[in-house]
DNA sequence: GTGCTATTGGGGAACGGTTCCCAATCGTGA
DNA sequence: TCACGATTGGGAACCGTTCCCCAATAGCAC
């Protein structure tokens, strides 16, 4: 490796002799920490502007903190997880603290474990887990190393806070719209990760749909194609309902990338939405409500749940401990891909 | 603060003594140092698998690295960058290298600055850096402290590498064919972030439009509007463009996020696509092939680009010093979105 | 003046790795 | 047998911070 000329990094002790004060006087001054007089405070600040000193993040993760929150996304191809980042971000931006992302890869057991060890080996100071597919014990084990929030997932734990909307209740508002529109034949596209561990959202949405239809006397309609929340998910899902005899008249998706597969694969089998099929979406990401698209969605403030996630971080990392569960009630957004079947 | 009762790490003394050899030696095989033997190297394993130890990265970063690579991009909602992410990550896989993504925010300089800073006191050992619109300088100067690759600009650096599509002949074969197919009134949106440095990538796109355009003899039709690449940025352009009189029959929206945003503004404004407007965009990112948007577009090939960028900055870790810049010619991709004009 | 507490500032030991440098051993050719 | 280079292993300094202490001083009630 070649040694880069960098120039030196200009460190606590060279703003120390600049403002002649010890080292441990500056540190306290970087940390607000109690038993410094204000001319110190000013001495010092003076110092770290003129030398433009900026903190070794490598040389504090040693001894204390970071200053650093991590976030596992399965992908950074979902425009709903861009939502949840935008509401994070706002709420970190006065805190000090930086968001680094990483992605999980979502269905796969080990590259998600590699990620989420990525993180936990750099110190961050908390973990905000997007979506984890893994098992409740290492989501517990994780906590107690890391303050960790959790979003989507139903399971309940005293160790870490979760962040999730009701997917009960938006499933049903999907379905109820669908049969109020009058279809019968409704179909539904799901994620098959994991056996569908019933704490992952995508199983409650999976089960209120199944339980919704019988409670309409429609559980013979039920018809599910588990492929997975993608793009490419709801293309082959879309494609394998299709093709089922009777075809279904309504698709719901589990998410909304999964139902612009799903528009894709309707229109190429020459079909029209909503004239042949309806077709409705989950999550209501900002691209969802654009006029040409015009999908209906389940509607779940990702930018608050992104807000929250970090406002609990902070309070976690600030010493809290009790667990806390932040619920979104969901809402219907109702656009042009839905109308009452042929 | 609390203090939570983590369990003292596994260091790399506990393995050493385990192993009933120095530190030194350890460390030496942890990163396959010269001068271990095979038997040594076998000894360590041993009991490094047998204590489940895994090193402390930010003790690592005091001295040598850190094994992590710095991604920058302007923000995660632009699905042409997961096709990007998506290459670099299957290069970076089999490396031990881990990628962390921060976003700059794009056209905020402060928060760019923040994104890049928070970056580089982290000790990663490279940055790639997605479209950069910060000043050239700034980048030559953090090349000084850290092996740096940026995507997308034109400028040439002797400091970093670069890895680019060539833009001219992407903004040439979209303008060309949409004038082959009859249009006259050919309309562009660009973004305006800092005053059009010419060596931004919409720069170029912009002024390879203005260029054949006016080569055609059409340069009383140019018509600009300089918002964002994103979907608003390409939803504001667009109605701003079809208020204009005459109307232009043709939008070719810098990118193809702006271009779902313009494909909005169209349907909004009851014309039709490719009917009464044809639309183009520029990434060709995977969604703008799905049937029911079907966007004419420009492939760079992102998968490859971020592939390529992953390659060299492991190269540039590795010692090369010598600025290397790779160029992906585009490639038009027709769809259902132009037409000749009504 | 004395004893006490509150406030302010600093000394120095960690933290967990890497790396410089030196010592011991071994093999080999003269 | 000896000199010498190559190989292998380890001791100890060092990276930039934080934080546990202790010291000095000031203020105050008696």
């Amino acid at each position: 490796m070649v040694t880069r000329d960098r120039q030196r990094r200009v460190t606590i002790t060279d703003v120390a002799q600049h403002a002649q004060v010890s080292t441990t006087a500056v540190s306290k001054v970087l940390r607000n920490a109690y038993g410094v007089s204000e001319a110190m405070r000013a001495k010092v600040r003076a110092a770290i502007d003129e030398l433009g000193y900026r903190p070794h993040n490598a040389a504090r993760a040693m001894r204390g903190r970071t200053f650093t929150i991590g976030v596992l996304l399965p992908h950074i191809r979902n425009p709903f997880f861009a939502d949840i980042i935008d509401g994070l971000t706002e709420e970190l931006s006065a805190s000090g603290y930086q968001a680094i992302m990483v992605q999980s890869g979502g269905r796969d057991p080990v590259a998600e474990r590699r990620a989420s060890d990525a993180l936990v080996d750099r110190q961050v100071d908390g973990i905000f887990w997007v979506a984890p597919a893994c098992a409740r014990a290492q989501l517990e084990q994780m906590a107690g190393d890391t303050p960790l929030v959790v979003l989507g997932r139903h399971d309940r734990s005293a160790l870490y806070d979760c962040v999730l909307d009701d997917d009960e209740i938006g499933a049903e508002l999907v379905v109820e719209h669908l049969i109020a529109l009058g279809h019968r034949r409704i179909a539904h596209i799901t994620d098959s990760t994991r056996g569908r561990s019933t704490a992952l959202l995508q199983s409650i949405r999976a089960t209120t749909y199944e339980r919704v239809m019988t409670e309409h006397g429609l559980a013979e309609h039920i018809s599910i194609a588990a492929t997975s929340y993608s793009e490419e998910g709801g293309y082959e899902g879309a494609r394998e309902l299709l093709a089922r005899d009777p075809r279904p008249t309504a698709i719901f998706a589990g998410s909304d990338q999964a139902a612009f597969g799903a528009l894709a694969a309707v229109h190429e089998a020459n079909l029209t939405v909503p004239g042949d099929v309806s077709v409705a979406g989950y999550d209501n990401a900002r691209v969802t409500g654009l006029a040409h698209i015009a999908l209906t969605s389940v509607d779940q403030d990702g930018g608050l749940m992104g807000k929250t996630a970090g406002r609990l971080l902070l309070e976690r990392i600030g010493g809290r401990s009790a667990a806390v569960r932040f619920s979104v009630t969901p809402t219907l957004v109702t656009r042009r891909s839905t109308a009452p079947p042929p």
